[in-house]
DNA sequence: CTGAAAGCGCTAACAG
DNA sequence: CTGTTAGCGCTTTCAG
């Protein structure tokens, strides 16, 4: 049997009660009993039991997270700073993830739940099919979206500004002279793919410049690799390729640089996220950075005030993006580039 | 207020133990009981409360796990091929890294211990500085390490038999015609460091090719890169270079390529993991792969035979790896090496 | 200041 | 088969 409370009390030879109230700190008890406390603890090597201090306080002391996978830099990355910034208030970290699915989604949702955590952070995995489940969460506990969101407005969100971004990335190739540039992204079944498509049509549009059919696939190295493929193969080349993360941009860059093209003099290719190998590739990546610190930062900011189910209007928070202009794209005239040897992954441009 | 089983008993307007029969059915109540019952239950929502259900059973139906970084894509390959192993027993994971910190690593211990998980599956980060936190937490709790493991012999250990692995890396490239090869690993604070070294040593003294000094820093794609450079810089290059993991490969492989080699006709390159990006980089990566679903599984299952503190000798399962040939490496004479279009990503050598 | 006791939500005896 | 009740380990009234 595991030590208890009640054997620490015993061997200090005061209450349970004293016992509690030495070990919390949280109450006056004398110096003496303190000192005893604290000596029949150690000797007997007690640790408090979490699971009965949850249940009696009604709270654990943790918030779920539930991310589509962690095979994906970006939420690896964007997992690390929220961890970061709930140990600040001494909160822990349970993270799940969901594969993608909604029903394994909705199926982690349920435990959080019923392990009743104080909270959840959820990057929905699919815009539709993610919208049951979230809502009934979102009803039952403090609820934020982080990155990915659903498409309905029942919960707080915080996000990067994904129309600014596809604005600057359009307008930064476009500035060093593009004339035809081209989308490659995610299917459209979560919102990040939608509204960087959408960024996108719309700055190409503004911007006067020619464009093709997006190819649309996943958010995958090997997607871009493929996508690569199949611009090589699908007659003349864009001047400029703007992509949806950086995965899919690393993949088109080896597979263009395969079939013999030049960066940035035959092609401009710019990223999304900027973690992971955006410094990493050859050529360095021109790519939107997402504030994920501060998204982290925010998320549990919020979540600190959302109240489950609180009637008052769902907040939305889009975190301003910055263009970080490497090799793989041709700079504005005049413009310099970040050069490789000061590259630290940590400037904007 | 959340609804209790209280609340279910009152609305069907039976007693609690009866709504608690009819709701986990494992025990016989009459139709009529188990029909009012399970109304109630969905009319008010009810969902069972797993921190009460836990503190009552003494068990809490989840397994904690700790790695060094889920930034690492072999931690979380392996993490998925856990958390799939443990779904078949119902078992939820609790991850959570330790930043290559021991001192973080045994906070985490401690939380985990104090919430209660029924075992412990962790790949400690440091060799020596993890070793206390670990024996003092398999002394609560059924512990197995997986992958790392610390210096001592008081705890379960499943693994890749890593001298086997570096005598097929080192056997390979011989065959292949390399009459010099050199190691580029991590510095050795961890087993898999350690001895994938001394695998790597006492291989090339079998086969009496030469060998420089080791190449050590960390298992990072920078690491590699930085290794090439060196490599480069430093006068004659060998033959064959022997990596300590993928990621350290990869990034040789793109700094040898930039200093304008050519593989495997300049140098063969052998990686170690097989996870990753192995199969999409270029060339693809000749690598020793380790066997992560078994690994998973043989962890799950140890540590379901596994009782705390268990007088028993610990057990060390050490599973043998496979050579992948892929196109960074020069093959023995007459032997065919997997072709691009062929590669799955499952096969074997 | 200290101790006795209630109660968080649940399940498994134990009677009936 | 059903209901009453004890108790998992903890903290916090409530008296003293």
């Amino acid at each position: 049997m595991r030590v208890t409370i009640h054997d620490v009390a015993r061997v200090a030879g005061v209450s349970v009660a004293s016992a509690s109230r030495a070990l919390s700190g949280r109450r006056k008890v004398t110096p003496e009993i303190a000192e005893r406390v604290a000596r029949a603890a150690a000797e007997l090597g007690y640790q408090p039991n979490a699971v009965a201090k949850a249940l009696r306080d009604q709270t654990t002391g943790t918030i779920g997270m539930i991310v589509p996978g962690i095979g994906n830099p970006f939420f690896t990355t964007i997992v690390e700073a929220v961890e970061r910034e709930l140990q600040k208030t001494g909160t822990d970290l349970v993270l799940c993830a969901s594969q993608y699915s909604p029903e394994v989604e909705a199926r982690r949702l349920e435990t959080l739940l019923a392990r009743r955590v104080d909270g959840l952070i959820i990057s929905p995995c699919d815009i539709e099919a993610s919208v049951p489940a979230v809502l009934d969460a979102a009803r039952r506990v403090p609820l934020v979206q982080l990155d990915r969101h659903i498409a309905s407005a029942g919960a707080d969100w915080v996000g990067v500004d994904d129309e600014a971004g596809m604005s600057q990335a359009v307008d930064h190739v476009v500035a060093g002279g593009a004339r035809s540039v081209v989308f490659v992204g995610s299917r459209l079944m979560n919102s990040s793919a939608r509204l960087r498509l959408g960024g996108f049509e719309r700055a190409v549009a503004r911007s006067g410049v020619q464009t093709a059919a997006p190819l649309l696939g996943e958010f995958t190295l090997e997607w871009g690799i493929e996508a690569g493929r199949r611009l090589l193969d699908g007659g003349p080349l864009p001047d400029a390729v703007v992509c949806g993360n950086d995965e899919i941009a690393v993949g088109l860059l080896r597979s263009l640089r395969t079939g013999g093209l030049r960066f940035p003099a035959d092609v401009s290719v710019v990223g999304f996220d900027d973690v992971g190998h955006a410094t990493m590739c050859d050529p360095p990546l021109t790519t939107v950075r997402q504030p994920v610190e501060e998204m982290a930062a925010e998320a549990v900011r919020l979540l600190g005030q959302v109240k489950a189910d609180d009637p008052r209007p769902a907040q939305r928070v889009a975190i301003a993006p910055s263009l970080v202009v490497r090799q793989s794209s041709r700079p504005a005239a005049g413009a310099t580039p970040e050069r490789p040897g000061r590259s630290t992954g940590r400037e904007t441009a």
